[in-house]
DNA sequence: CGGTTTTGACCAGCGC
DNA sequence: GCGCTGGTCAAAACCG
């Protein structure tokens, strides 16, 4: 079966999973743009970190890159290619996950001479080990959820597998830059919250909601040693291509006052409760938007093309549009109304951005 | 109406 | 075996 690749491209506003391609059963999606010269160039296809006994929180921090520009694309925000013309500080990563246990390769964040003071404005990836050949399913990918679960009556659920030997994805990012965070072009939706023991923050459990059936999920907490900085643990992975449309447009923007303790961290993803807002705690709310950097003044860019083998696959217009050439944006963007709205973005009391889609 | 967040409860893995 | 902890569910409330 086809290698499934996730592209992991950060520094593009977006250090989160910028793309994921696999077949999810009859979900039929446009191959992506092979990434295979691209993995080669932008990074080693070594994973930065492959440490199952390692915290996935480290010091040390990637290189000071050059800033992003905004990635957009019609109709959604698009994970920007994985090779850039720009600066070789620009860090890319690309994370091939392969549920069927192939290698896991996540060539990551680049090499970073040296951890900069606060890690503020950079970010982390540390890929999780597991045994290969384990299987990556069980409780986490097939779980029957019927509606209607009641107290004492709930269906039980499979059994899942070994908490190290799920795949894993942990990056962290600094808070400062949740708001880009969000920039992933996936909808996550937030199901649940946890507070973690020997955190004084909280988790977030986010799944991807641009598809049903999607198996994509992560967690989001803050790290209790940085408080600066979030970690986002992804897991599994995208079951279907970066969505074009985002079903999660109601109620994903909250304007309400605070009820719960401390928020601490939030969602990298996609609607995040202005809740957490005002409780002082980095929020995004984006609706798998890639958000922030335009709004961070990053908008420097004026057209920019990437290439594969030579070979453009994507390129940046002067309205900051990514187009990859490399899909039939006709067929992704069908069902997406001409009159879409990108999303608004808007900006929290607190400074976070938040981007939603509307159609 | 359909999506989200919040939140308490349930459940399973793990360590002792 | 038991308790702790983390991960998930799903009802309720909320939002556009």
């Amino acid at each position: 079966m086809r290698g499934v690749l996730l592209l992991m491209a950060e520094h593009f506003n977006d250090w989160d999973l910028q793309a994921v391609v696999r077949s999810c059963g009859s979900v039929a999606h446009p191959d992506p743009p092979e990434p295979a010269a691209a993995a080669a160039d932008a990074a080693p296809p070594e994973p930065t970190t492959t440490t199952p006994a390692a915290p996935p929180r480290g010091d040390e921090a990637p290189a000071a890159r050059a800033t992003p520009p905004p990635v957009a694309v019609r109709g959604q925000e698009r994970a920007p290619p994985p090779v850039a013309k720009a600066s070789a500080a620009l860090l890319y990563d690309l994370v091939y996950l392969d549920l069927d246990h192939k290698p896991f390769l996540l060539p990551a964040v680049a090499p970073s001479p040296r951890p900069r003071a606060g890690d503020d404005g950079r970010e982390r990836e540390v890929m999780i080990s597991f045994p290969a050949g384990a299987a990556f399913t069980s409780g986490m990918q097939q779980r029957a959820s019927p509606p209607g679960r009641k107290p004492g009556a709930r269906t039980p659920r499979p059994k899942r597998s070994k908490k190290s030997q799920l795949k894993k994805v942990v990056r962290e990012m600094p808070v400062a830059d949740s708001g880009s965070s969000s920039s992933d072009p996936w909808a996550w939706r937030k199901y649940g919250q946890k507070p973690i023991k020997g955190s004084p923050y909280p988790r977030g459990y986010y799944k991807c909601s641009s598809m049903k059936g999607c198996m994509a999920r992560k967690l989001v907490e803050r790290s209790p040693a940085k408080p600066g900085v979030l970690i986002v643990t992804y897991m599994a992975e995208h079951c279907h291509p970066v969505p074009t449309q985002l079903n999660a447009l109601a109620g994903t923007t909250r304007h309400k006052t605070s009820s719960s303790g401390a928020a601490a961290e939030h969602s990298t993803g996609t609607a995040s409760s202005p809740k957490s807002h005002e409780q002082g705690q980095a929020v995004e709310k984006a609706t798998g938007h890639g958000i922030g950097d335009r709004e961070h003044g990053n908008n420097e860019t004026s057209a920019m093309a990437w290439e594969f083998g030579g070979e453009e696959i994507a390129a940046i217009d002067d309205d900051n549009e990514f187009w990859p050439a490399g899909m039939d944006l006709d067929e992704l963007l069908a069902p997406v109304d001409d009159d879409v709205d990108f999303g608004h973005v808007t900006e929290e009391e607190d400074g976070v951005l938040g981007r939603r889609l509307s159609l």
